[in-house]
DNA sequence: ATGAATTTGTCCGTATGTATA
DNA sequence: CTATACATACGGACAAATTCA
């Protein structure tokens, strides 16, 4: 009898798949609302746990459901857009797109809050980025737009050039005016890169997405007035609920 | 004696995923070489073969190894990294952003190809953004950068104002020389948008990566002269393979 | 061109661990 | 503390795709 249901050529995960998303479009489950237990749903097909799992695995990273262990598994809710306006951009300035500017963008109640600092890490991409030998400092925060957590940020510095700037950097960041203050710095940007991975272990606990779901990386270099490599920063930001989009001016006429 | 190896605290499938990405990034295991078949790393574990593929699934959806069916496991090459010089950038022409000038940036052999094409299509965003009623136009174009798929793009146009377009859309495709010679149309950006998100199986078919692998997003409308919406597209890119960066001239004093 | 061997893909049943309510 | 719900893991079987003699 094992396998009796193939027939249909469509692996059955997949049909269990397409059709609890279909539910979830068509609204039949809401977002927010709790969908059976996994054991309950492999009855109401008739196939094994591990079926259903799978199936629902896929949706979780795709992002229309979270799972939550010992609790259930729940609709998501619909993605947050978040608009950029292009006449703003590029600019050079290495604080543009910090989170003052992004708060600019969101409109909405917006925390940044230190995750971790140290002074003595060693990240391999920040390391060779940075061209330095010695430890790095190392400032981890986490923002949040609306209680969610949106985007998690990580810049590193060479630990034998700012000493003391760990007790400086407090609950209330300010990374970039505690360079300008103490140390007469003014970053520009050298470079910036950006590509679509799939969150870490420690990405997913942090922006509260599943493990594999799509979120954008942003990494980038500024360099001080000298044009010397001095902060290496790396940003995730999620993808199941923010959407970066630039409008442009269509009054004006085509330029060439 | 079921689980008694679970005492270590981290389960077995992500034991088993760190001991391969440490051999893939210490270069035991080189780019495009085929990993042990899956009953083989099964035995030299000790562990059940749903476990070893647990932690292949991770490596695989993360671009470390490439799974095919009845063939094998391979490591992945190394990230194609496309670069920007900023200066160029941005502009409004809609065909900035095109294919074309992609190929000035990658400097590498490149084609594009027609996948589909059709004049009945009903895509629920493209028929939201574009604001039309009735059926539309759809071309959907694949771009190879080495030979390797690259990018999956999908063009919709208003089926009722561009008659006969399908016609003249060829392997060669051409679209936007097609619109200005046919109908003497110059389209401008009027927005994009970009996010990160999780391979279709429709994507992951075309570009060649794994189902739930990070792909970006890239969506946008292109308007006419009177702008009105005229052009919706939707750009698949991948994103284990291809990263973005933007080089800024160090040069220059900070402006402001 | 065929068919067998190899390798990954799907699915079943069962058991136990861990987090949450 | 107990019950619930998801997480991990075992063993077995067959299907589907690829490879190769």
């Amino acid at each position: 009898m094992t396998g009796a249901r193939k027939r249909a050529g469509e692996p059955v995960y997949r049909q269990v798949e397409s059709e609890l998303l279909r539910r979830i479009q068509a609204g039949e489950l809401a977002p927010g609302q709790k969908l059976p237990p996994e054991p309950e749903l492999a009855a109401e097909w008739g196939v094994n746990r591990l079926t259903i799992r799978h199936a629902i695995g896929e949706l979780a990273r795709a992002g229309h459901v979270n799972v939550r262990q010992g609790s259930g598994t729940y609709v998501a809710e619909p993605q947050l857009v978040v608009e950029f306006d292009l006449p703003q951009l590029p600019s050079t300035d290495a604080d543009a797109g910090s989170t003052a500017t992004i708060a600019d963008y969101t409109r909405q109640d917006q925390t940044e809050t230190l995750v971790h600092i140290t002074d003595a890490d060693t990240d391999v991409r920040a390391v060779a980025a940075l061209e330095v030998a010695g430890p790095l400092l190392r400032v981890d925060t986490l923002v949040r737009a609306g209680g969610q957590p949106f985007l998690a940020s990580g810049y590193w510095l060479d630990a034998a050039r700012f000493p003391g700037l760990t007790a400086t950097v407090g609950e209330r960041i300010a990374l970039f005016q505690a360079l300008h203050e103490r140390f007469g710095l003014r970053l520009r940007h050298a470079w910036r890169s950006l590509t679509a991975t799939v969150a870490t272990r420690e990405d997913a606990a942090l922006l509260d997405v599943p493990p594999g779901g799509p979120v954008m990386l942003r990494e980038g270099i500024n360099v001080d007035d000298d044009n010397v490599p001095t902060m290496y920063l790396r940003r995730r930001i999620r993808g199941d609920r923010i959407r970066f989009t630039m409008r442009y001016d269509t009054t004006e006429t085509p330029s060439a």
